[in-house]
DNA sequence: AACGCGGGGCT
DNA sequence: AGCCCAGCGTT
């Protein structure tokens, strides 16, 4: 077993060597930038984090200046990345370094793993490539050379299968350099281990994998629970008079917490929602004045990990906009490209020629 | 232990 | 249509 481990070891470490990308968080030991990337990073590609990363660490190129931020502003930064609890709890955890730590990242696994955002994979990746602690990470890369390469089938995601994985990922880490090792590893598994296609035939591993041997690559790592999807019926209006446009806050739990959307109408079924459109009652909500429907959208299918939404957009144009509820906004229509948006909305906006002004500048 | 939380790429 | 991605927080 010991010698497999180290076989596992250094065929990895010298893999990497010759394999690795070039990736800007690689290139620098300082915690805040590598604490950084490894929240954009968390289930997210590096292809779509690399952009968000750049332009986080230009505007914010020290805690302090995170720290400095306001909700607001970092979720319309991190727009379109989605999961944004990361970027509410990453400006908590920057206010509170900045001010209860004097500023200071913590420096050991066991102070960052109590930062709000920060789990064990991520205070392993933290201390391991800043500090290098011996810390090894375990992240679905990880997970899936174990599994495929030792030919454990259980679940990655039962408690018992993250303790078995992370015990011998402990083990495994001992024969290299932590940080190299653990960039290793996932790398290995991001780049040749790969979920679909392994390219298991030019794989230095091939004769010692079980997986391969035993013609079960597609079958490993085994997850047990499957997602249960529940649909879901929004239309949004766009109410706009010549100025101005209305909008309100997203409540602080559920889907894109705390960021804007146009006015919601939601409904329990597709014949609830087709209703709105057709009957217009919600119309006299209105009372007064000149109220145009300039366009009512077909319907928007947007899919989220775990929802199906079915959104419909309804333009109107009023004399004079005002507010439907009390916790509206009525802003200036050149300053709702200010707001943090769901991509459902900033992907309408932008299909539509006549809203696409309020995205642009000026 | 189970669930909620985005968006995108790949098969 | 389904799976997965440099996971974590809440209940």
């Amino acid at each position: 077993m010991k010698n497999n481990l180290i076989k596992l070891s250094n065929t990895i470490n010298d893999w990497y060597t010759e394999n690795k990308r070039q990736l800007p968080w690689r290139e620098t030991t300082n915690p805040y930038i590598i604490w950084l990337s490894e929240i954009i990073l968390q289930q997210t590609r590096v292809d779509q984090g690399i952009s968000y990363f750049n332009k986080f660490r230009t505007k914010y190129p020290t805690i302090k200046r995170l720290a400095e931020a306001t909700e607001d502003e970092v979720l319309k930064d991190w727009e379109g990345l989605g999961y944004y609890s990361r970027a509410r709890n990453m400006l908590a955890t920057a206010k509170f370094i900045s001010s209860q730590l004097n500023g200071v990242f913590p420096d050991n696994y066991n102070d960052i793993l109590k930062l709000k955002g920060v789990g064990s994979y991520t205070a392993a990746a933290i201390s391991s490539f800043a500090f290098n602690e011996e810390r090894a990470v375990v992240d679905g890369n990880v997970y899936r050379v174990l599994s495929r390469f030792f030919g454990l089938s259980t679940p990655i995601d039962s408690t018992e299968g993250k303790k078995e994985f992370q015990k011998l990922a402990n083990n495994l880490i001992k024969f290299q350099e932590p940080s190299e090792h653990n960039q290793a590893m996932m790398e290995f598994g991001a780049i040749q281990c790969k979920p679909k296609n392994a390219e298991c035939e030019i794989c230095p591993l091939n004769h010692e994998c079980f997986a391969f041997q035993k013609s079960l690559v597609g079958n490993l790592p085994i997850k047990e629970k499957k997602a249960k999807q529940t649909k879901r019926y929004f239309t949004f209006l766009i109410c706009r008079d010549n100025e101005n446009i209305l909008i309100q806050k997203r409540p602080e739990s559920g889907i894109w917490a705390n960021m804007y959307e146009f006015p919601l109408l939601e409904s329990k079924s597709s014949e609830e929602q087709h209703k709105i459109i057709l009957e217009k009652e919600w119309l006299s909500s209105f009372t007064n004045t000149n109220t145009k429907v300039t366009h009512v959208s077909e319907t928007q299918k947007h899919l989220l990990s775990h929802q199906q939404l079915f959104a419909r957009f309804i333009e109107l144009e009023l004399g004079e906009l005002q507010k439907i509820e009390n916790n509206q906004l009525i802003i200036k229509q050149q300053e709702l490209k200010n707001y943090a948006l769901p991509k459902l909305l900033v992907n309408y906006i932008s299909e539509r020629e006549d809203l696409l002004y309020l995205l642009n500048d000026n």
